[in-house]
DNA sequence: ATAGGGCAAGCAAGATCATTGCGTAAATCT
DNA sequence: AGATTTACGCAATGATCTTGCTTGCCCTAT
């Protein structure tokens, strides 16, 4: 069990890539206040503990033809454990759903829904996801438009308390 | 007013980049089939028209010591563009608030928030959301665990119909 | 048909970047 | 204090990125 600690250069190391996952390492590097094989090094350090699960091209829906984004809440009928993971079994099959969230209270979830048209989402409604086992009943909100869309989490330059994050490595 | 078609090829950059955003150009044009160099110039075109927003490193929350992940709907006293802009621009400039979309119907919105801890989102709530202006009603729900978080929309090898998609430019 | 223009691909070369090995300094532990 | 560990920086090698140039293909208008 090997521990992991962060210093205020992981921790700009880890904004900076949050905010330009393509960024060079040398550029990286420049930023952070050290040369570039210490820098490569912490980030496939950071890499391996887990602290980056992967790097993402954020594509624009609309320019691939996808005009509907949905929030859907599903209520199911039951809360067994079982029956939660076989639910989420399902919508990890289904291409649409991009966003799978178990909340907090009854047994539902929060699905994230992308669709090109009304249509392909009315269908994707109608024949997958209201007539599946375990869904007792589904309430949708349509995106109108979306002006804040933030990666990950707020990374400030130095944590509020006097210690450094750590975290455990399996 | 330059058009920008999508074929096979760009379809199969966009997704390999939106799977693996870091992936070095020459793999890329493996995949793609074709040779380093238009590939590298396809990038670049995808990235001017607008078909790629950024890159970004997802980075784990918990790991960063965010354990509390919350989605809110929150609803306004008015529905007047002026004052949703307002409202907007307000939630921009919190950090703790990762997206902010608009929903159909009323005029509420959809928060994805994220905290070090419960208290940290009490704190938020009760002094930052809820007494904002033109803020009439809060509904949160703590998210408990998601199994599914795909970036993006799907893209397929093939649109749909015969024809290729494109798109306006500016 | 055939010549010309417009794309887009591939080759090749130079610049930049990633990656490894090695020596050294600072911090930690005994 | 001495030993150990850790992480930095330098230097060198290999890979990648990037650009200019040339070639081939398709479309269009003679």
């Amino acid at each position: 069990m090997r521990r992991v600690k962060l210093d205020r250069i992981d921790r700009r190391i880890l904004r900076d890539l949050q905010d330009n996952g393509r960024m060079t390492n040398v550029e990286l590097a420049n930023r952070a206040g050290i040369s570039a094989p210490p820098c490569l090094r912490r980030v496939r350090a950071l890499e391996e503990a887990g602290f980056i699960r992967g790097y993402h091209a954020e594509v624009a829906p609309e320019h691939l033809g996808f005009t509907v984004t949905i929030y859907a809440h599903v209520g199911l009928t039951s809360q067994a454990e079982a029956d939660l993971a076989r639910f989420e079994q399902m919508v990890g099959q289904w291409p649409e759903v991009r966003e799978c969230h178990m909340l907090m209270g009854e047994a539902d979830f929060l699905l994230k829904i992308v669709a090109k048209d009304w249509d392909a989402f009315q269908r994707f409604l109608t024949s997958k996801l209201t007539p599946a086992p375990l869904v007792s009943n589904v309430k949708t909100a349509l995106v109108i438009r979306t002006r804040k869309r933030l990666p990950g989490v707020p990374i400030d330059e130095a944590p509020e308390d006097d210690d450094e994050d750590e975290v455990e490595e399996g």
